[in-house]
DNA sequence: GTGGGTGCAAACCGTTTGCACACCA
DNA sequence: TGGTGTGCAAACGGTTTGCACCCAC
């Protein structure tokens, strides 16, 4: 892979992986990718596994979850939106969020470089982790 | 360390590492601060910096930021703020910015889980990289 | 003397990569 | 047939951990 020109053929593991990952809202790991879909592509490797969502990354089909878990995480949804990670159970939730534009406007008023975007990590408790604590509702 | 109380000693090596963290703003991963740290302590090993790491983020005395970097840094201003991240260099920026308890409210509109904090890392490009890019000023 | 802290080295774990082979244009 | 993709395994880099020793209380 050089600076030029490149063709990309489609490959039925590529395509399986993107598949997995724009059908599950889990925000799974390479991991998690690798072992559910060995059970219909029971030789691929996890080295094509990560080679693959480094290329879907970089040609922005997915995007990777960076928030201090050991591990990356994948996400099929590439518009806009933000995360909840539970401090208890780990679970990742989407947070679709009214236009949050202002964020980067009130940090462009302290900061006098460009400002391309913003990744809000949201942490807490989830709904189901409280309910087990208070179970009473 | 189990459950129950335990006492904590001081150690030269846990104050000196402490000590780097807060008088540093550059927001140093482990093995910067255990290079740095080697000139005044030559025989301290890695291991236990990353102890002292540990347990100084568990006390809540210094902060971890993960955001996408391979390795963790750490910050010794716990008071709340933000971090930009050049995607040019790679510096990271602290980012003073006015109160904005309302990116957790916009959040709790849409989310029945309790939300603890957040972390925003916006990125770009910093102030020293667009000079280099546009050095017409 | 007891138990917390350290240095050292090995292990660990997620990820990357070199290589030979397979496959598609 | 040339170049792209794969499987496999080794290597890599950051982090953790087991162990013997040391030191503070």
């Amino acid at each position: 892979m050089n600076h030029t020109t490149r063709t990309l053929n489609r490959s039925k593991q590529r395509d399986a992986i993107f598949n997995y990952i724009i059908t599950h809202k889990t925000h799974p790991t390479a991991d998690d990718i690798y072992n559910d879909i060995r059970k219909d592509f029971p030789n691929i490797s996890l080295g094509t596994v990560y080679r693959n969502l480094t290329l879907l990354t970089e040609l922005g089909s997915i995007k990777k979850l960076s928030y201090g878990d050991a591990a990356e995480h994948f996400d099929g949804d590439i518009t806009p939106h933000n995360h909840f990670i539970c401090n208890t159970c780990g679970s990742i939730t989407d947070l679709q969020m009214e236009n949050i534009d202002f964020v980067d406007e009130a940090a462009s008023r302290n900061f006098d470089g460009k400002i391309a975007g913003h990744n809000i990590y949201f942490y807490g408790t989830c709904p189901s982790c409280l309910q087990n604590i208070h179970p009473e509702h």
